[in-house]
This record gives structure tokens, sequence and C-alpha cells, in this order.
DNA sequence: TATTGTTATACTCTATAACTATA
DNA sequence: TATAGTTATAGAGTATAACAATA
């Protein structure tokens, strides 16, 4: 391939550089290994981990939400849920209650100290997330949560 | 905030979309966990893993290359290379070769054998990862290599 | 005294199957 | 017959400490 070639690079046939260090694979898990140290040392004064996190989230932003929504969307086994709602409902955070639709169902829903602690916790992921992309510029932000969207295929929540 | 003030947002206090589902934290694990997940299919035919190809590709790239080495780049503990060095050895891949300046040390390299899994290895993950990112164009791929390795804080190698 | 590779161990995650109660 | 939640268990991955050989 030549210097000339370059001008009339499609994506198809762009040069890869496939050494390790420098592919897209190894950059993002690094970014992404970066990126949720930082969350988990944010999370951390509010005994929460990053899966807890995201089930509290998703409790208080979301009503009607059974533990089989909270299963596909967080892409999670549902046994893995029980024990994840286990831990959140100890701590009072969430609730269990009776879906008056499906009696085999549970709807997870926040209580009031959960909706507090999930603030805090928001808080603390947001700061530390802003500290880790402060050289972006609003552009470049914009298009990373762009490209990542198309990539991460994140389901609706029903 | 007004929206007379969106204007002159800076980066440092731009509207963050902190919902589950939409911040970059979230984001970007769902990416990268697809990303490895496609990476891992195109492995497998090889009967290689995301760590065991990185010692392979690292090998096979590199020489002069410890374990020490190997432990720092990949930022996994010692105890852990042995095993990923066990693994690949016993395949016939790499050889434990005595480093003549350090007889504690141990130089990992790649075998003939080695080289050409590796190669094959190389090309399906890239083939994966060129799926992956299809969609984008040129400019974008390389923003996003700029933005991931500015994040990624990947070493040097000695 | 510090470092390289190694072993051993425990702990967390993840994946899977089987069970119950409802639909 | 299929689905929601649960339990149990085994496997993979991760973290940590201790050790022998060498620097």
């Amino acid at each position: 391939m030549t210097d000339h070639d370059a001008v009339v690079l499609s994506s198809a046939d762009r040069h890869w550089d496939s050494a390790v260090g420098a592919d897209l694979a190894f950059l993002m898990a690094r970014a992404n290994a970066r990126s949720l140290a930082g969350v988990s040392a944010a999370l951390k004064p509010f005994r929460l981990k990053v899966r807890s996190f995201a089930v509290l989230s998703l409790a208080t932003e979301q009503d009607r939400l059974s533990q089989r929504d909270l299963a596909e969307f967080l892409r999670l086994d549902p046994s893995q849920i029980v024990s994840l709602v286990d831990g959140l409902e100890k701590a009072g955070w969430v609730r269990r209650e009776p879906d008056p639709d499906d009696r085999r169902a549970k709807l997870i829903v926040a209580t009031a100290a959960g909706r507090t602690v999930h603030a805090q916790a928001r808080a603390a992921s947001d700061a530390w997330e802003r500290e880790l992309f402060a050289d972006l510029d609003p552009a470049q932000l914009e298009q990373l949560v762009a490209v990542l969207r198309t990539i991460a295929e994140v389901p609706d929540l029903p």
C-alpha cells in the first residue's frame, strides 16, 4: 500500500494496526478496565459494586421493573439477579413487591433510602467519569457516546 | 442552568446524561463485552483465549520479553503469567529461554508453530473487529483509537 | 535486601441445571 | 407447556501471600 492509495481508503481496506497494544479490542478492554476501576472506587464508600449500582439505578429510574427485566437489560442470568436484589433488599434500598398482574413476578422498587444512596453514588461515579474524560472536548465526547451506542447494543426497557 | 448558559458549555459543565444505559462507563462496558465476545469466538478455533492470545502476540512481536515484562504490560499478576505461559508452552507455541543476562529471568519466545497460529488468529480477530466497526468511517475510527488511547494508558514495552 | 518465577489458597464471577409456583 | 423466581454447584477468573533461586 502506497501513500497515494491512502487518500481513497475505505473503512474496509484501511490499514489495520494489529499489533497488540494498538488494536481496538485491546484498547477498548484497557479503557474499560480503567473506567470500571474508577467507578468501583467511587462506589466503594456507598457499599455498592458496579452490578448492584446498575440494579439500584434501574430500580430508581424505572417503575414496574421485574427481575426478568433486569436480567434481560443487564444481560445477566436471572439467578444472578436474585443475589444482587437480595443484597440491596437487605441494605433496605429496594423492595420486592408482588406484581398485581402476574403472581409469579416480583417488581423491584427503590425505597426512599435507596433513592438517596443512588443519588449520591451517581454523583460520585459521574464525577469520576468527568475526570476520566476531562481531556475530551464536547464534540469528541458526543462522538464517543454515539460510537459506543452503536456498538453496545443496549436493549430497550419494556 | 438556563438554556442561555448552554451555548457557553465547557466540557466541565456539559450536561451529563447519567441514566444507566446512557452513561459512558455503562456504554463502554457494554461495547467492550461485545467486542471481547467476538474476539473470543474468533479465537476459539485456535484454542486461544483473549489472555493467551495477548501473550502469544507479544511473544511474536517482541523479543527479549520476560515474564515480568508480560505481567507489567498486561497488568496481570506474575503468577497468572505462569499458567498462561504454561498453556502456550504445552501447545508448543512459545518456549521459555534462559535470559543470559539474568539467571532469574526467563525470556518468552514464540516458536515457528506459534508464529503460524498467531498470524491466523490475528487475521480472525482483525476480521471480527472490521465487522464490529464496519459502520464507522475512517475518520471516526481514527478518532476512536485516539480517544481510547488517551484513556487506556497502555505502558511502553522495555 | 530486592527481584524473578513459582506454588498454594481463597475469593469473586460466571454459567448451568434443576426445582416451585404460577401462567 | 412455558415462564418467573430460586437454589445449588462447578468452573473460570482474580487477588494475595509465601517460597527458592538469583541479583
